[in-house]
DNA sequence: CGAATCTCCTGGAGGC
DNA sequence: TGCCTCCAGGAGATTC
Protein backbone atom coordinates (compact mmCIF):
# COMPACT_ATOMS: atom_id res chain seq x y z
CA UNK A 1 0.00 0.00 0.00
CA UNK A 2 2.81 2.51 -1.09
CA UNK A 3 1.85 5.85 0.39
CA UNK A 4 3.24 9.51 -0.92
CA UNK A 5 7.19 8.85 0.48
CA UNK A 6 7.04 5.13 -1.02
CA UNK A 7 6.35 6.84 -4.30
CA UNK A 8 8.35 9.52 -3.95
CA UNK A 9 11.24 6.86 -3.57
CA UNK A 10 10.00 4.79 -6.54
CA UNK A 11 10.53 7.92 -8.79
CA UNK A 12 13.96 8.81 -7.39
CA UNK A 13 14.64 5.11 -7.93
CA UNK A 14 13.67 5.66 -11.39
CA UNK A 15 15.91 8.30 -12.51
CA UNK A 16 19.04 6.75 -13.91
CA UNK A 17 15.83 5.71 -16.69
CA UNK A 18 15.91 9.49 -17.73
CA UNK A 19 17.64 10.20 -21.23
CA UNK A 20 17.04 7.15 -22.43
CA UNK A 21 14.88 6.16 -25.40
CA UNK A 22 12.21 3.38 -25.25
CA UNK A 23 12.86 -0.17 -27.25
CA UNK A 24 9.47 -1.75 -26.88
CA UNK A 25 6.21 -1.68 -24.22
CA UNK A 26 4.80 -4.84 -23.21
CA UNK A 27 1.07 -5.00 -21.86
CA UNK A 28 0.28 -8.60 -20.92
CA UNK A 29 -2.58 -7.54 -18.24
CA UNK A 30 -4.37 -4.83 -19.94
CA UNK A 31 -7.25 -4.12 -16.76
CA UNK A 32 -5.96 -2.08 -14.15
CA UNK A 33 -7.85 0.12 -12.53
CA UNK A 34 -8.58 1.62 -16.00
CA UNK A 35 -7.30 -0.48 -19.30
CA UNK A 36 -4.24 0.08 -20.04
CA UNK A 37 -4.24 1.81 -23.88
CA UNK A 38 -2.98 -0.55 -26.12
CA UNK A 39 -1.34 2.33 -28.46
CA UNK A 40 1.34 2.31 -25.91
CA UNK A 41 2.93 -0.48 -27.85
CA UNK A 42 3.05 1.66 -31.01
CA UNK A 43 3.45 5.29 -29.32
CA UNK A 44 6.16 4.99 -27.05
CA UNK A 45 8.94 3.03 -28.88
CA UNK A 46 11.45 5.41 -29.70
CA UNK A 47 10.97 7.96 -27.68
CA UNK A 48 12.89 9.64 -24.84
CA UNK A 49 11.95 9.55 -21.18
CA UNK A 50 12.80 13.71 -20.91
CA UNK A 51 11.63 13.46 -17.29
CA UNK A 52 9.91 11.94 -14.31
CA UNK A 53 8.23 13.72 -12.05
CA UNK A 54 5.65 13.84 -9.19
CA UNK A 55 1.77 14.67 -8.33
CA UNK A 56 0.43 13.33 -5.56
CA UNK A 57 1.11 9.42 -6.01
CA UNK A 58 0.88 9.63 -9.56
CA UNK A 59 4.46 9.07 -10.95
CA UNK A 60 4.69 11.20 -14.48
CA UNK A 61 7.20 9.69 -17.48
CA UNK A 62 7.60 12.69 -19.60
CA UNK A 63 8.44 11.64 -23.31
CA UNK A 64 8.33 12.95 -26.82
CA UNK A 65 4.51 13.57 -27.38
CA UNK A 66 2.90 13.07 -23.73
CA UNK A 67 3.01 12.08 -20.47
CA UNK A 68 2.42 8.06 -19.35
CA UNK A 69 0.61 8.51 -15.85
CA UNK A 70 2.00 5.91 -13.33
CA UNK A 71 0.07 4.87 -10.15
CA UNK A 72 0.60 1.87 -7.76
CA UNK A 73 -2.70 1.29 -6.22
CA UNK A 74 -2.03 -0.27 -2.99
CA UNK A 75 -0.30 -3.47 -4.02
CA UNK A 76 2.16 -2.05 -7.09
CA UNK A 77 5.49 -2.13 -7.19
CA UNK A 78 8.00 -0.66 -9.82
CA UNK A 79 11.51 -2.77 -10.77
CA UNK A 80 13.94 -1.05 -12.57
CA UNK A 81 15.79 -4.76 -14.06
CA UNK A 82 17.73 -5.97 -16.61
CA UNK A 83 15.71 -7.49 -19.79
CA UNK A 84 16.91 -10.89 -19.00
CA UNK A 85 14.87 -11.09 -16.27
CA UNK A 86 11.43 -13.49 -16.87
CA UNK A 87 8.47 -11.61 -15.72
CA UNK A 88 6.36 -13.66 -13.03
CA UNK A 89 2.77 -13.99 -12.37
CA UNK A 90 1.66 -10.57 -11.61
CA UNK A 91 3.79 -8.56 -13.69
CA UNK A 92 1.61 -6.60 -15.81
CA UNK A 93 2.98 -3.95 -17.92
CA UNK A 94 6.94 -3.21 -18.73
CA UNK A 95 9.21 -0.73 -20.78
CA UNK A 96 12.14 -1.61 -22.20
CA UNK A 97 14.22 0.96 -23.07
CA UNK A 98 17.57 0.56 -26.05
CA UNK A 99 20.25 -0.19 -22.92
CA UNK A 100 18.71 -3.34 -21.35
CA UNK A 101 16.90 -1.83 -18.65
CA UNK A 102 13.33 -2.60 -18.10
CA UNK A 103 10.52 -0.69 -15.67
CA UNK A 104 8.68 -3.34 -14.92
CA UNK A 105 5.06 -3.02 -12.94
CA UNK A 106 3.99 -5.47 -10.84
CA UNK A 107 0.60 -5.14 -8.93
CA UNK A 108 -1.40 -8.40 -7.66
CA UNK A 109 -4.42 -6.44 -6.67
CA UNK A 110 -4.71 -4.49 -10.01
CA UNK A 111 -5.79 -1.13 -8.41
CA UNK A 112 -3.07 1.00 -10.00
CA UNK A 113 -2.71 2.49 -13.05
CA UNK A 114 -1.03 2.94 -16.44
CA UNK A 115 -2.56 5.73 -18.70
CA UNK A 116 -1.19 8.32 -21.43
CA UNK A 117 -1.55 12.20 -21.61
CA UNK A 118 -1.00 13.07 -25.00
CA UNK A 119 0.32 16.11 -25.40
CA UNK A 120 -2.16 17.87 -27.02
CA UNK A 121 -4.72 17.34 -24.32
CA UNK A 122 -2.43 18.73 -21.64
CA UNK A 123 -4.11 17.75 -18.88
CA UNK A 124 -5.75 15.32 -17.25
CA UNK A 125 -8.77 15.25 -15.23
CA UNK A 126 -7.12 12.78 -12.79
CA UNK A 127 -4.70 16.10 -12.22
CA UNK A 128 -6.51 19.01 -12.97
CA UNK A 129 -8.22 19.38 -9.24
CA UNK A 130 -6.14 18.10 -6.57
CA UNK A 131 -4.82 19.76 -3.37
CA UNK A 132 -1.58 21.28 -2.87
CA UNK A 133 0.85 19.06 -1.91
CA UNK A 134 1.72 18.15 1.44
CA UNK A 135 5.42 19.07 1.65
CA UNK A 136 5.10 22.29 -0.17
CA UNK A 137 4.46 25.68 1.51
CA UNK A 138 1.21 25.98 -0.31
CA UNK A 139 0.08 23.43 2.69
CA UNK A 140 0.15 25.23 5.37
CA UNK A 141 -1.93 26.35 8.58
CA UNK A 142 -3.72 29.53 6.98
CA UNK A 143 -4.57 27.23 3.95
CA UNK A 144 -6.00 24.29 5.70
CA UNK A 145 -8.01 26.22 8.60
CA UNK A 146 -9.50 28.19 5.59
CA UNK A 147 -10.57 24.63 3.39
CA UNK A 148 -11.65 22.85 6.40
CA UNK A 149 -14.45 26.17 7.82
CA UNK A 150 -17.15 24.34 5.71
CA UNK A 151 -16.30 20.64 6.61
CA UNK A 152 -18.48 18.75 8.66
CA UNK A 153 -17.23 15.27 8.25
CA UNK A 154 -14.26 13.88 10.56
CA UNK A 155 -10.86 15.62 10.38
CA UNK A 156 -9.45 11.89 9.48
CA UNK A 157 -11.97 12.16 6.60
CA UNK A 158 -10.60 15.90 5.58
CA UNK A 159 -7.19 14.89 5.38
CA UNK A 160 -7.32 12.18 3.58
CA UNK A 161 -9.57 14.05 0.72
CA UNK A 162 -7.10 14.42 -2.34
CA UNK A 163 -8.74 17.78 -2.65
CA UNK A 164 -7.87 19.20 0.41
CA UNK A 165 -4.32 17.72 0.32
CA UNK A 166 -3.11 14.94 -1.60
CA UNK A 167 -0.67 12.04 -0.78
CA UNK A 168 -1.94 11.65 2.67
CA UNK A 169 -3.24 7.79 2.69
CA UNK A 170 -5.01 5.32 5.97
CA UNK A 171 -1.31 5.13 7.58
CA UNK A 172 -0.08 8.70 8.09
CA UNK A 173 -3.58 10.17 8.48
CA UNK A 174 -4.04 8.17 11.86
CA UNK A 175 -0.16 8.82 12.69
CA UNK A 176 -0.87 12.25 12.08
CA UNK A 177 -3.73 12.77 13.95
CA UNK A 178 -2.09 10.94 16.79
CA UNK A 179 1.26 13.31 16.81
CA UNK A 180 -0.88 16.39 16.44
CA UNK A 181 -3.28 15.25 19.36
CA UNK A 182 -5.90 15.54 17.27
CA UNK A 183 -9.02 13.20 17.71
CA UNK A 184 -9.69 11.39 14.55
CA UNK A 185 -13.08 12.46 14.27
CA UNK A 186 -13.58 15.97 15.46
CA UNK A 187 -16.11 17.64 12.71
CA UNK A 188 -13.06 19.04 10.80
CA UNK A 189 -14.48 23.15 10.69
CA UNK A 190 -14.04 22.83 14.74
CA UNK A 191 -10.19 22.43 14.06
CA UNK A 192 -8.53 25.54 15.70
CA UNK A 193 -5.71 27.46 13.66
CA UNK A 194 -3.75 26.65 16.22
CA UNK A 195 -4.47 23.17 15.80
CA UNK A 196 -4.75 23.43 11.82
CA UNK A 197 -0.96 24.30 12.60
CA UNK A 198 0.03 21.06 14.39
CA UNK A 199 -1.23 18.92 12.36
CA UNK A 200 0.36 20.98 8.89
CA UNK A 201 3.30 20.46 11.11
CA UNK A 202 2.75 16.86 11.95
CA UNK A 203 2.10 15.77 8.41
CA UNK A 204 4.70 17.25 6.90
CA UNK A 205 7.06 15.77 9.79
CA UNK A 206 5.93 12.16 9.83
CA UNK A 207 5.85 11.91 5.56
CA UNK A 208 9.34 13.35 6.22
CA UNK A 209 10.28 10.98 8.66
CA UNK A 210 9.43 8.21 6.30
CA UNK A 211 11.25 9.14 3.30
CA UNK A 212 14.34 9.96 5.24
CA UNK A 213 13.66 6.22 5.90
CA UNK A 214 13.90 5.54 2.54
CA UNK A 215 10.18 5.33 1.27
CA UNK A 216 8.49 3.35 4.27
CA UNK A 217 7.24 1.98 6.65
CA UNK A 218 5.26 -0.54 5.19
CA UNK A 219 5.26 -4.50 5.18
CA UNK A 220 4.92 -4.80 1.55
CA UNK A 221 6.96 -2.09 -0.25
CA UNK A 222 10.04 -2.68 -2.30
CA UNK A 223 12.30 -0.28 -3.89
CA UNK A 224 13.08 -0.20 -7.21
CA UNK A 225 16.36 -2.73 -6.90
CA UNK A 226 13.60 -5.50 -5.95
CA UNK A 227 14.83 -5.22 -2.26
CA UNK A 228 12.73 -4.39 0.44
CA UNK A 229 15.45 -2.17 2.07
CA UNK A 230 13.10 -0.07 3.71
CA UNK A 231 13.29 1.05 7.63
CA UNK A 232 10.11 -0.25 10.07
CA UNK A 233 9.19 2.89 11.21
CA UNK A 234 7.74 2.68 14.88
CA UNK A 235 4.16 3.69 14.46
CA UNK A 236 2.37 5.17 17.70
CA UNK A 237 -1.11 4.19 16.49
CA UNK A 238 -1.45 2.38 12.95
CA UNK A 239 -2.19 -1.05 13.33
CA UNK A 240 -1.93 -1.25 16.95
CA UNK A 241 -4.83 -1.62 18.49
CA UNK A 242 -5.19 -2.65 22.09
CA UNK A 243 -1.57 -2.10 22.58
CA UNK A 244 -0.54 0.35 24.97
CA UNK A 245 0.21 4.06 23.63
CA UNK A 246 3.70 4.32 23.93
CA UNK A 247 2.64 8.36 25.66
CA UNK A 248 0.27 7.97 28.07
CA UNK A 249 0.07 3.80 28.15
CA UNK A 250 -3.73 3.82 27.64
CA UNK A 251 -4.68 1.37 25.25
CA UNK A 252 -4.90 2.19 21.70
CA UNK A 253 -8.85 2.04 19.86
CA UNK A 254 -9.70 0.98 16.84
CA UNK A 255 -12.63 2.51 14.63
CA UNK A 256 -14.11 2.50 11.08
CA UNK A 257 -14.22 5.98 9.80
CA UNK A 258 -15.03 6.04 5.97
CA UNK A 259 -14.85 2.18 5.64
CA UNK A 260 -11.06 2.73 7.08
CA UNK A 261 -9.39 1.24 9.81
CA UNK A 262 -8.71 4.23 12.19
CA UNK A 263 -6.13 4.60 14.88
CA UNK A 264 -6.23 6.77 17.69
CA UNK A 265 -5.19 6.85 21.85
CA UNK A 266 -8.46 8.28 23.54
CA UNK A 267 -6.49 9.95 26.27
CA UNK A 268 -3.86 11.57 24.04
CA UNK A 269 -6.42 13.06 21.24
CA UNK A 270 -8.92 15.52 22.40
CA UNK A 271 -12.01 15.89 20.38
C1' DC B 1 -22.81 21.36 -3.50
C1' DG B 2 -21.03 18.13 0.44
C1' DA B 3 -20.98 13.70 2.39
C1' DA B 4 -21.54 8.88 2.48
C1' DT B 5 -21.34 4.65 0.06
C1' DC B 6 -19.90 1.60 -3.62
C1' DT B 7 -16.45 -0.39 -6.47
C1' DC B 8 -12.42 -2.58 -8.46
C1' DC B 9 -8.86 -6.98 -6.89
C1' DT B 10 -6.10 -10.75 -4.67
C1' DG B 11 -3.09 -12.37 -0.91
C1' DG B 12 -3.06 -13.48 3.66
C1' DA B 13 -5.13 -14.74 8.00
C1' DG B 14 -8.28 -17.25 10.73
C1' DG B 15 -11.82 -20.90 11.49
C1' DC B 16 -13.10 -25.65 11.04
C1' DT C 1 -4.03 -29.97 3.75
C1' DG C 2 -8.05 -27.86 1.96
C1' DC C 3 -11.83 -24.91 1.71
C1' DC C 4 -14.44 -21.21 3.21
C1' DT C 5 -15.04 -16.44 4.80
C1' DC C 6 -13.40 -12.08 5.94
C1' DC C 7 -10.42 -8.28 5.56
C1' DA C 8 -7.17 -4.71 3.82
C1' DG C 9 -7.12 -0.38 1.09
C1' DG C 10 -6.50 4.37 -3.12
C1' DA C 11 -9.47 7.03 -4.80
C1' DG C 12 -12.71 7.74 -8.63
C1' DA C 13 -17.67 6.85 -9.51
C1' DT C 14 -22.11 6.80 -7.89
C1' DT C 15 -25.84 7.89 -4.94
C1' DC C 16 -28.23 10.53 -1.58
Amino acid sequence: MPELPEVETTRRGLLPLVGKAVKSIAIRHATLRWPIPQHLIQTLPNQTLHGLTRRAKYILCEFDTGVLLLHLGMSGRICLLDCNYLPEKHDHFDIEFNDGQVLRLRDPRRFGAVLWIDNKNNDHKLLNSLGPEPLEDGFNAKYLHQVLSNKTLAIKNAIMDGHVVVGVGNIYASESLFRARIHPEMPAKQLSLAQCTRLVTEIKSTLNDSLKAGGSSLRDFFGTDGNPGYFQQEYFVYARTNELCKVCSKPIKCIRLGQRSTFFCAQCQKR
